[in-house]
DNA sequence: CGCCATTATTTTACGAGTAAAACACGTGTT
DNA sequence: AACACGTGTTTTACTCGTAAAATAATGGCG
């Protein structure tokens, strides 16, 4: 968070601006409120970069929570359900190390879910013959017909998340963040070479 | 994350598609690897909502961690900046629990957080003289020169890493942005009615 | 007046993630 | 063969955040 508080940030109470007001496209976010709250009272500082950032995160930090219900329901949270996804699309086996890697978390923390999800019987284990250190997991068919069973349910209530912006706008802001995540992704993967 | 697998999702590297391959626009971002990867799965399904909620929660957890950078040097949590931001560009005093809406964090959050800010300083409490249930935080000079001494750093930062994208893009992409996130919270704000 | 519902804040218990240390194995070197 | 080194995985110790219970105080209302 925090484009420069980005984050959190609302305010927009306290600001005088009535939200749902009109009818039309939903007149001023969150963010900008807090926009004109600094500026207010740093006339002399560029905010452009929270009008992206600050709504990036706003935006995540929204959906993620709606998102939340149907995994919930399938009593999966969400790392639990991207490790099981990434094995999914996948489609064959993933070391612990491979896993870390595909979802972006530390080791140590896909060494507990694998844990917890072995005793729930979704994933399996098995140790290399070669390498006694590496392991290899994969779905079992519980754990496939699980994620099988969600993604659609996902990806409908995503679709009508997504729905309050036409599907000429979605299209344009698909492209859009594809652009910056393709260079930012660039730029990251160029300090780490 | 998890748009639908959105959050995490790496995968390219399996993918034969070479990140950073040609000197273009980089080519192939990591959501959109991972969409493939399901595409190739599951082709029945409508992937569309991956290519924006997906990029959105990646966006945001590579801009974070960028992010944490000019904070931790200051020694602060972005969570920690977000409290005294929130103070700063108000203006006046929150309470406690004000701080909590305005920050989008429990109010158990606020009271730990508040409770290491005044003692490095950063802010004061009074009571309520007529209520003596509510307080009212402010913040000292001290801590008002931390945030005005940050928030150019931050925003300089943000602008830097933002300045992979024209500043064409980075408007249209403010302003869809802004029109996805004020519908979103219409709605959340619409269901709380 | 005294009790009940309500609101503001803090405390408690706990779950989840991380970094760093600890393990457990291969591998190349001499 | 023995050792040092690198790598894959797990363990440990700790931080941070949350939900729910506890605390504290106000405001009717009979």
């Amino acid at each position: 968070m925090t484009a420069t508080n980005g984050g959190p940030m609302p305010a927009s109470d306290a600001t005088g601006d009535r939200p749902g007001a009109g009818p039309g496209p939903a007149r001023g976010d969150t963010v900008s409120a807090v926009v004109r709250q600094w500026q207010a009272v740093h006339p002399e500082l560029d905010t452009g970069p929270m009008e992206i950032i600050g709504r990036i995160n706003r935006c995540a930090a929204l959906l993620q929570q709606a998102e939340d219900a149907p995994l919930r329901r399938a009593g999966l949270s969400r790392a639990e359900f991207d490790l099981l996804g990434a094995l999914r699309r996948t489609g064959h086996e993933l070391t612990p190390g491979e896993l870390a890697r595909e979802t972006f978390s530390s080791g140590a923390a896909v060494t507990k879910r694998l844990k917890q999800l072995t005793e729930r019987g979704l994933v399996e284990r098995r140790g290399d013959t070669r390498d006694r250190r590496v392991a290899h997991v994969r779905l079992t068919d519980a754990g496939r017909g699980l994620v099988d069973g969600i993604l659609p349910d996902q990806l409908a209530y995503e679709t009508a998340v997504l729905s309050v912006l036409p599907p000429g706008d979605q299209g344009e802001l698909a492209g859009l963040l594809a652009e910056l995540l393709g260079r930012l992704e660039g730029r990251m993967g160029a300090l780490r070479a």
